[in-house]
DNA sequence: CGAATACTTGATTACCTTCAATACGCGTGG
DNA sequence: CCACGCGTATTGAAGGTAATCAAGTATTCG
């Protein structure tokens, strides 16, 4: 897998990576940063679907559907390796072991949507907000990039909003009643979850839905 | 893949096929009704992810993940029929195109997802509600389900609102708006549409995410 | 025909949005 | 070094969408 042609490239903060309509050759694995796969509305208000992280592929289905239907763009400044879907059919076809990892992850991909769907359909702001930060720490951690309970967050209040279907006000008013509920320490993009416990109750947050592997190194 | 072994089965409105933590061995294909997957929160609040109509494999995740994060159950009364793991996966190796066409199948399960998430977090009840029919008419037109913009569509108004994330009094009043602006006649389970465009129009509805292939026989 | 389920309606309340203004933080340039 | 400017965060007030509560009315089905 190593042997795989990538080209790597670096984009700032807010930058579209691929756009919806667009008929990709490759896909972008996410090597550094923060990264989103995102929607907008006719009116213009944006909807974020997927946060991804490093080692994250956010434009993998474009190997089987030939149209996008959505824009992945960054939210922080990023480093991207791009593998062509070509390389990728042949790596599935003389390893298919390979091509059933993806597929996996294409799944828990889905399996992360689902629950995102539950939060925005039916828990409150406060509720949603604690669930999302639970799976970003998570997920983070998973790929190693938590330390002691904190790690670097640098979302806006505006792009927590657009992830959680909530104003920016509202955004910024939840964030301090998980503070004044002593459960998070949140400023210049880091991250602490004070208790976790806690947090987990608030957001109702069990991380079966991650498919997480036990860590190998 | 006629040739595959089906059992099939037959079942009550609001039974449930597969719950969420079950370790199932087989994928259920959906041949007659309407079911759903769906998830509840700790207070028993309940959220559909998606509805799926005949053709569907609601389960078809579990292939590769093996705790299903989900719950599927009836909607209405469904005729089903189970293929076990095995057989689908020997069926993968022996004909890899097949295995291309599955996963494809996840991923536009997951382009609906996102569709659903985008209604959920940025839409509101009127535009959600009319979008959500416009997809329902769309898919089950593209199996044959649809008679000149007519569909049976059997669903209670509890469960519009558990797929809209809205309550049972506001969708029957959002339905009264999208009746009174004359784009759809619903009751006794039947939905016409009498203005598409209108109806498309309110619920900024693009088939482009249901990536439906052009129909053959 | 009666019970259960689904639908409808009105009144009240709660959550969240919007609008508007202010404060803070940080990098740039004078 | 400090002033300025810009983006982000915070705060208050007002308004709107949708939830909840509580009846009451249709339908469906055994």
């Amino acid at each position: 897998m190593q042997a795989l042609p990538v080209q790597t490239a670096e984009l700032k903060a807010d930058q579209d990576i691929v756009r919806e309509g667009d008929h990709p050759t490759r896909c972008c694995v996410l090597l550094e940063g923060l990264a989103c796969v995102y929607k907008l509305t006719a009116e213009g208000r944006r909807q974020i679907m997927a946060v991804q992280v490093p080692g994250d592929i956010p434009d993998l289905q474009s190997l089987h559907l030939n149209t996008l239907d959505n824009s992945v763009g960054t939210l922080t400044p990023c480093r991207l390796g791009f593998i062509s879907h070509d390389a990728i059919r042949e790596l599935c076809r003389a390893h298919p072991r390979i091509g059933g990892i993806l597929w996996r992850e294409t799944l828990v991909d889905a399996a992360i949507f689902r629950e995102w769907m539950l939060n925005l359909g039916r828990r409150e702001a406060y509720g949603r907000l604690a669930h999302l930060l639970c799976e970003l720490v998570a997920r983070l951690r998973a790929v190693g990039l938590v330390q002691d309970d904190t790690c670097d967050l640098p979302l806006t209040q505006a792009e927590l909003g657009d992830i959680l279907g909530l104003s920016t006000v509202h955004v910024n008013r939840t964030l301090q009643e998980l503070r004044a509920a002593g459960l998070i320490t949140l400023r210049g993009g880091s991250l602490t979850v004070d208790d976790w416990a806690g947090l987990a109750a608030a957001g109702e947050f069990d991380p079966a839905y991650l498919h997480l592997q036990p860590r190998r190194t």
